[in-house]
DNA sequence: ACGCGTCATCTACACTTGTAGTTATTTGTC
DNA sequence: GACAAATAACTACAAGTGTAGATGACGCGT
């Protein structure tokens, strides 16, 4: 017995797992089966499909179920932001090359901030500013 | 599965080819197998992996090759900044659940930005506020 | 009490991915 | 010209994924 058997600390999942997920914690209730199914109507997948992949997460201990009546009521174990948190590294340096790239920005202005974003980001830049105070007239115009 | 039939406009990789797409791209220059093999070092992959790998994104038309003496050189077929646009917007989606969440800005926030980052950042805010003064600032717009 | 629909469980199956061995071919070297 | 080294091509195979049907249990309505 290693050390991770019931519990692999966070497990990863495929992208078919991420969009359960993402019904689930869109809800702030547990859901039942039929219900996640019906949130997923976009992806148009079976009932079985909808179970198999709510069988494969509690599996990997990304949602938890409780037996209600008849049904079971399914909830995440674990929430979005922690693992978000994780995959972000990975992904950043596999697809990014490990910098936040034009591609990130470009992104960003294209799709657009909305005011939150804008406001965290902009409190951020500052803090970083008192460490670091911005460079002069920087241009930088190279693509 | 998604649609990838024999000529994916663009293809979608896996982990590994990532990896081995990083490395060309790293390099400017084409290269041979047993030269990405041990770019790869870090992996230790076997060189029959390596290969296999790059036959699959070859597959998928994302590295082109060409025959010189007895080996192959390869060399992408497509910049990371393409995939990479491609990708972010399902990742974002998916993983991030369609807004820059908390996450990303913790994680930019923890792994700060390079200068050039900030500065870029700044100019996207501060084109974002000529069409959209900051909230506190902002004047009734006749809308 | 009985069947009907619902739900969970089990089973299935093709495709992808990670990982690599085996074989055939090319080629430089003596 | 023959052989060893390198290389590409083919094959393998288990685990993970997308997708779903079949089976069995169980509670509801009548």
């Amino acid at each position: 017995m290693q050390s991770k058997d019931a519990f692999p600390d966070q497990p990863s999942l495929s992208d078919a797992e991420w969009e359960v997920m993402n019904v689930l914690w869109a809800r702030a209730e547990p859901m039942a089966a039929r219900d996640v199914h019906a949130a997923l109507g976009h992806r148009d997948w079976a009932m079985s499909t909808v179970r198999t992949l709510l069988s494969r997460l509690v599996a990997k201990g990304a949602i938890h179920f409780e037996a209600v009546a008849n049904a079971y009521l399914y909830r995440p174990a674990i929430e979005r932001e922690a693992l978000a948190r994780r995959e972000l590294p990975g992904f950043i340096d596999r697809v990014l090359g490990g910098a936040l790239t034009p591609a990130l920005l470009r992104f960003i202005e294209q799709r657009g901030l909305t005011d939150d974003e804008a406001d965290r980001l902009r409190e951020l830049l500052q803090r970083r500013d008192q460490q670091k105070p911005p460079r002069g007239l920087r241009r930088r115009k190279e693509d």
